[in-house]
DNA sequence: TAGTGGTCTAGACCACCGA
DNA sequence: CGGTGGTCTAGACCACTAT
């Protein structure tokens, strides 16, 4: 499993702006010279520079060169796909995840309709209440199906899904489609949550797929408004 | 000004899934095949195929090839970088801009924060409040650069900023950086719209950047929970 | 005009999948 | 095994920007 050449140039033209060997608006060397630095073919740089512009590092410019974009204010990503685990490590809070359901169930009739399947099949409804600073702040509720994710305890619900998911089972996560909305919280909401005195709450749901495009989790992702906070790096596209 | 053959591919293509020629878990002809059928290079196909798996239109599979996804669902991005204009077009809706407020005055403190700089130049403080089905839902306020973007009316802002910004003016918006929060309503919320019994307000804040990665428009956009959503098409990257 | 990025090609080799 | 997508190359031509 090693990785592609554009993705190793990448990552270390990644590494050059986030430790200031690159800085905001410096150019580039040119994908000429960059062919040549690294010993690559000029399409393979490009490949590399468009996983920097897509991500946000780089503004590409014809006729003049790519500028390095200023990154200290977006950067941590709740944009994207990532568990709630890798977000906790990498902005190293005080996380806490305490797990308050895990059951095996048959498909409710709304299940069935998120999983978009012609006949109920079995999922593991899942319960998790993440606290942070000692306030409990978000609830999940996750639903994901029995026959693709075996073997769930309490244990590895309390640490990372993905990780059990992705490393032991050796699935690929690969996409998901994601709807924020704001709604009443419920009498659940209430008990599980410090809510105090909010009398709304940031829904996001998901639905995930693996690289085959089947889909195997559904998830609502209930937050306290004032602890709601979500950053996006958008392209127009035309 | 002629699209670039594999953007007029991606465009046929997204035309057939569309339209319903390509259906949803069908599987898309091989590259070599469309290759042929396009008459165009093996590469070329796959910068198409790439345009649409980052839409979300397809998934490739490595060894299989590539599956249409169920697009139904997610279909209209208030996801990427969209006026509220093409927004409304597109769905149709009964919308209206009222115009509650344009003129130009020096940058604030907090502005040059926004701006990243120097010295305070002339912004444009214009403010909008977006009515649909006759009722007063969203407060956008926006700030932009005079010197980028002169000659503002109350007509311009009442129909689309962006199309006066593009088509007159000639210059590309290209990327946004935004954070969706969630706050208390201010007194001015409370006036111009009707927010109801609600005690909260969606906060949609955004740095909008021209393609030579020059920041000229800082814009608040405030929404009624109940009529909020953002729908988002992310893939998981490792 | 020279240098930049944008597009396109034809061919090669590899890893993965299914029969 | 043959067919699929994934990567990489060397070279070509174009559009744009600076000077």
């Amino acid at each position: 499993m090693t990785k592609s050449k554009f993705q190793m140039i990448y990552d270390e033209l990644v590494g050059h702006i986030e430790n200031g060997d690159l800085k905001a608006n410096e150019l580039l060397p040119s994908e000429n010279e960059l062919a040549e630095s690294f010993k690559a073919s000029r399409e393979t740089i490009r490949k590399a520079l468009k996983l920097l512009s897509e991500h946000g590092y780089i503004q590409k410019m014809q006729g003049k060169g790519s500028v390095v974009l200023d990154v200290t204010k977006i950067n941590f990503p709740i944009s994207g796909l990532v568990s709630f685990r890798e977000l906790a490590d990498k902005m190293g809070k005080r996380a806490k995840t305490d797990v308050v359901g895990l059951e095996e169930q048959l498909m409710t009739a709304d299940m069935q309709e998120q999983f978009q399947m012609k006949e109920a099949t079995n999922v593991w409804n899942v319960k998790r209440v993440r606290e942070i600073d000692k306030e409990r702040i978000i609830l999940d509720k996750d639903y994901l199906l029995t026959s693709l994710v075996p073997g769930l305890t309490i244990n590895i619900c309390e640490k990372s899904l993905y990780a059990y998911i992705e490393q032991v089972l050796g699935l690929t996560i690969s996409f998901a489609k994601k709807e924020i909305t704001v709604e009443r919280p419920t009498e659940e909401d209430k008990e599980l949550l410090d809510l105090k005195e909010y009398d709304t709450i940031v829904v996001v749901k998901s639905h995930v797929y693996l690289d085959d495009a089947t889909m195997f989790q559904y998830t609502e992702s209930r937050h306290r408004p004032d602890k709601f906070r979500f950053v996006d790096f958008a392209r127009r596209t035309r």
